[in-house]
DNA sequence: ATGTTC
């Protein structure tokens, strides 16, 4: 495989054997060594092949190995002519992060931290299998997957400023419950308002350092200010609509015509009844799982009030903005000077929109769509903002966090005899989890510097630095 | 990521 230098951030693979357009990595020459460790520039060369994909394969800097497409990868498909792939979105369809202010500053709140991580860690169900205060019948359920977060704030779980400040506003409305399977749906029944495990996580921060202040200013973020910060998905739904249209799509795989170069790169065409029906199905895993984390949020709030003892106003958490990172959307997008529509594939990666673009809420057009990204939880998180260059390079998107550069069982075997919850609160993070492998797998160095990622599409213009978080309280799975 | 091999 054939890597050309075509800018300080950016570099091509060449276009060769089933190739249909070039390969594109954004990254730089400290992050390359970690992305050809793994197989992950090989599975963005894969995805090149795949029919009726526009302009080229592309990858962001926290790239890694991922079921079929890499974790990290953008890839937009002709909307007529295209494909549709359930590993081009990932097990976690929805998979994101949201990010609220308060009016506290972290120097009064500093006395109550261990009492808001005992409590956060109560009031938050967490943790493989774990269920959540909110249970639905299946007309319930089915409700929550059509109308996602607009479901939450119509039962007292969220205002319509949590809407307007959620990308898609909480809802893509080619939701059609009766695509999810009788499985899918059973297990979302008990999961609502669930953090996961893993990678998941529950935060409270303080914005250590604003870079651009008046964009900083448009979100409603200052420095010293006290945050939440929220990254969960669509749990066991969204795995099993994943899982299912896998199957049934390997069933129906000779329908498409020609051989894939991986057997997990299964797809179907986006025209096809069997792809319509995946779009409509992942569709609904994604209004659950910002129904989900309306709902976290909504409790991380309720916790707080009580804990520190305070009225709604005193606290003033505001939703600043929740993100999705594992999805395929339709969108339209100027492609050598033609507009058209496309089925843009964001496995690993964010929604990075320009400022004036009509999707981005009426709020923050002037500026961009705020962008989330999340570091590991011994370092920092940032906020950044959208750009015209995304939109010019690559159908707006920009990286999602820092990414793995050691696989769980590695990063197992690296921390053995240490305590990794020791050596964080010796840098100020208090850290309350319940899986029994949760910390070791999670462990800082298990990921790149999430500054390293970020100085990659901020240098390459595909986002602007805007804000970093340092957090003080984690709650994990 | 995931009732971590229905």
């Amino acid at each position: 495989m054939r890597l050309i230098e075509k800018s300080p951030y950016c570099y091509e693979i060449a276009q060769e054997g089933n190739m249909r357009v070039p390969g594109r990595i954004y990254t730089s020459k400290a992050l390359m060594p970690g992305m050809e460790a793994d197989q992950s520039l090989k599975q963005v060369a894969n995805v090149a092949t795949l029919p009726g994909i526009v302009k080229a394969s592309m990858a962001m800097p926290d790239i890694h190995w991922g079921y079929g497409f890499s974790i990290g990868g953008v890839a937009a498909f002709d909307w007529q002519d295209g494909v549709i792939s359930p590993g081009g979105v990932g097990y976690d369809i929805n998979c994101g992060v949201r990010l609220a202010a308060t009016s506290l500053d972290m120097d009064s709140l500093q006395p109550y931290l261990d009492k808001i991580a005992d409590a956060l860690y109560q009031g938050i169900p967490c943790g493989v299998g774990s269920t959540g205060f909110v249970k639905l019948n299946q007309k319930e359920a089915k409700r929550v997957l059509e109308q996602g977060s607009r479901w939450a704030a119509s039962r007292g779980l969220g205002a319509d400023s949590d809407l307007e400040h959620t990308e898609e506003y909480g809802c893509m409305d080619a939701a059609d419950s009766e695509a999810v399977s009788e499985r899918a749906l059973q297990r979302g029944l008990k999961q609502l308002g669930t953090l996961g495990s893993g990678n998941h996580f529950l935060e409270i921060g303080v914005v250590e350092e604003v870079y651009e202040p008046e964009t900083a200013g448009v979100y409603g973020l200052a420095e010293g200010q006290v945050t939440v910060f929220l990254h969960s998905g669509s749990r066991g739904l969204g795995y099993q609509v994943c899982d299912d249209y896998l199957a049934r799509m390997t069933k129906k795989s000779k329908d498409l015509g020609i051989e894939l170069p991986d057997r997990q790169l299964v797809c179907s065409w986006i025209n096809s009844k069997m792809g319509k029906e995946y779009y409509s199905a992942m569709a609904c895993a994604a209004n659950y799982a910002w129904a989900n984390r309306q709902i976290l949020m909504h409790q991380a709030e309720e916790v707080l009030l009580k804990t520190l003892s305070m009225g709604p106003r005193d606290l003033g958490m505001r939703l600043i903005y929740d993100v999705c990172h594992n999805i395929a959307k339709k969108e339209t997008h100027v492609v050598d000077g033609v507009s058209r529509a496309l089925c843009v594939h964001r496995k690993g990666a964010t929604r990075a929109f320009a400022p004036g673009h009509p999707d981005v809420c009426s709020a923050y057009r002037k500026v961009g769509q705020p962008v989330l990204v999340p570091g590991d939880m011994g370092t920092c998180s940032y906020v950044l903002a959208g750009t015209e260059k995304a939109m010019e390079e690559t159908f707006g998107s920009t990286c999602h966090g820092a990414g793995r550069v050691m696989s769980r069982t590695q990063a197992k075997k690296a921390v053995k005899g240490r305590s990794i919850h020791r050596e964080l609160l010796d840098k100020g993070i208090r850290v309350k989890w319940t899986g029994r492998t949760t910390l070791a797998e999670e462990v800082p160095e298990a990921y790149k510097n999430v500054s390293e990622v970020v100085e990659v599409v901020h240098g390459a213009g595909i986002s602007q630095k805007v804000a970093r978080l340092r957090p003080v309280v984690v709650v994990k799975g």
